[in-house]
DNA sequence: TTGTATGCGTTATCAA
DNA sequence: TTGATAACGCATACAA
């Protein structure tokens, strides 16, 4: 049986009380029984227990962070990625961190009710927004403390705490970088409709297409799940009914190679007479053949920052919504070809 | 506030311990003070007060993972792909993960300690193993359930629950494979000698040798630290230094992609003139140019074999040690190049 | 079938 | 500077 503050008062004679103060630093103990009870509970390898803490009213120094429903893609590390930035992180400010996903027969929103309505935890991070997003509705609704990886879509208001990279810019970027390269018929890759980032992704294709006084083909723009497999699918799609395109914005990258994939397979040379992009910059894409073109997403560093975050919200429940906006920036690779 | 117990109770009518028994599924309440309770809880959107359950006694449901002291290198995914398995899976058993890293100032054994000793989780899974490991012997002197991903060095006894892939397998096979494509002088680079599976993958590649006949050259083996970087530094040692050699296997995938890099930089055609294996099969390793031969582990799925494992390690308390070595399998691609 | 009393380990309140 | 007591929310032993 684990030692606790009853074992350490009866081994040095002070209540438990004192034992209980001298321990967590209160200054109203005299440090000659301070250093007393020290010493116990140190050779006795005290570990305070932390239910018991919990339960009256204690933080839980343990922030949330829970998986989608529906398992993201076999391959998609996005979450596993982004964890282990959190983890790291808030270890370092003396934070745990649980996770779960939705427990059989619950929603992914009971989940967060578990957690929060459940004390586990002292803040959530959440990702990985959705059009009309419940869990943050949710959230919203309590008064638990918590931090987003992205924004509602651009019609919606997000009144909450948010780090987001702006996909929009992103897109933009790529965009503008085969339009300069000389491509006008571009087809695009987007994620599933629902998801918020797909909003931001297009407007950002569009509006480098204005910019440039081309026209927006709505036709060119098709939807894949964030796979490989859709990345093959859809280009198979655009390649086939749309032969006059000459490059192929997916935006993430294991929809670009599998993109790539399938153009070659149509006979197109991706980096000679056909470009491709992609968007992420996972690892696999600097090792790609043609290495890919995309958009660097630092996943791990905003793990970190969510973390650091949301450990300051928590710290001093600020009235203003903190709210950041990192710029991502272009990875000029072989995959998007030289100018033509 | 969330709804407690005394809430319910005061709306119904009934006792605390009226509500709790009908809420937790006793059958010694009639089923019409049991509907009219739960309807009541549902109506408050009751949820269990978790430290409160904990406090006197209860399974946590929760499983701990503590992430290694030092972070992994960056680029290594291997605990976050093997935490998303766990998780994913313990939510089908109904069980949240608790993760972890060393806080500031705080051993990594600490962490282990707080977990076990303040008793916030019912089983730990320990993985990448090293020489003497201070955490196994820790939870051996415990009475935490426990499992592991690996085992001890072969010289060290495993008296343990753990599910390992056979490393010494998975090596003979690479090491084979490329004596059997005619090469004889094989450099090799093995990650950090105090980890565990360095003993097996090393043992893997000497039988091989030794089944063949060819002899084995300790200065051939070098140890890199599972990065890129390190693949890059200890390739450019062996092919300074050994020009002999035909042929590089890395004992991870990474320090392979270096090892690619590196020996095309030396003027070998990788595929064509030189060989280089690689270990893990982690995605870039099938887009990897030229594509890496390597040995496939399934870590996701390791990750979900543990998790079932340790469950009903929780449930039954077994008397024998359920240990379990899973075969790997070569995965040949254009980087071991044609028979020669 | 239901209720009362008790305790899990800790901290907060109040008194000494 | 220290200690007694109550409380956090829940589940159990025991009584009714």
């Amino acid at each position: 049986m684990p030692t606790t503050l009853k074992d350490i008062s009866k081994q040095s004679g002070y209540s438990v009380t004192t034992v209980s103060r001298a321990l967590t630093g209160y200054d109203d103990v005299s440090s000659s029984t301070r250093a007393h009870i020290l010493k116990i509970a140190d050779q006795l390898g005290y570990q305070p227990n932390h239910a018991a803490r919990q339960l009256q009213g204690q933080r839980t120094m343990t922030l949330g962070l829970i998986m989608p429903e529906r398992m993201p893609t076999y391959e998609d590390d996005f979450f596993s990625v982004l964890l282990k930035g959190i983890t790291y992180e808030a270890a370092n400010n003396g934070y745990d961190v649980l996770t779960s996903a939705a427990h059989p027969n619950q929603s992914e929103l009971d989940t967060y009710k578990r957690f929060v309505e459940g004390k586990r935890v002292d803040g959530m991070i959440v990702a990985r927004t959705h059009r009309n997003d419940s869990r943050i509705a949710y959230l919203q609704s309590s008064n638990m403390p918590f931090i987003v990886h992205g924004r509602l879509t651009s019609e919606e208001q997000s009144n909450f705490h948010y780090i987001d990279v702006d996909s929009q810019l992103g897109l933009y970027l790529v965009t503008k970088h085969l339009i300069e390269l000389g491509h006008e018929k571009i087809g695009l890759i987007l994620p599933q409709a629902d998801l918020a980032f797909t909003d931001y992704r297009w407007r950002g294709y569009l509006n480098a297409l204005d910019d440039h006084q081309l026209v927006y083909r709505p036709d060119y723009c098709t939807h894949g799940n964030l796979t490989y497999q859709s990345g093959l699918d859809e280009a198979d799609y655009l390649l086939t009914n749309y032969p006059e395109l000459t490059a192929i914005i997916a935006t993430n990258d294991w929809m670009a190679l599998g993109a790539i994939a399938r153009a070659e397979q149509h006979g197109r040379i991706v980096g000679k007479d056909f470009a491709i992009a992609g968007y992420d910059d996972i690892p696999a894409a600097s090792q790609a053949h043609p290495s890919l073109t995309t958009v660097h997403q630092p996943i791990y560093d905003v793990g970190v920052q969510l973390t650091k975050q949301l450990i300051s919200i928590i710290a001093t429940t600020p009235t203003t919504y903190h709210q950041t906006l990192l710029k991502p920036h272009l990875v000029v690779r072989e995959s998007s070809g030289d100018s033509r």
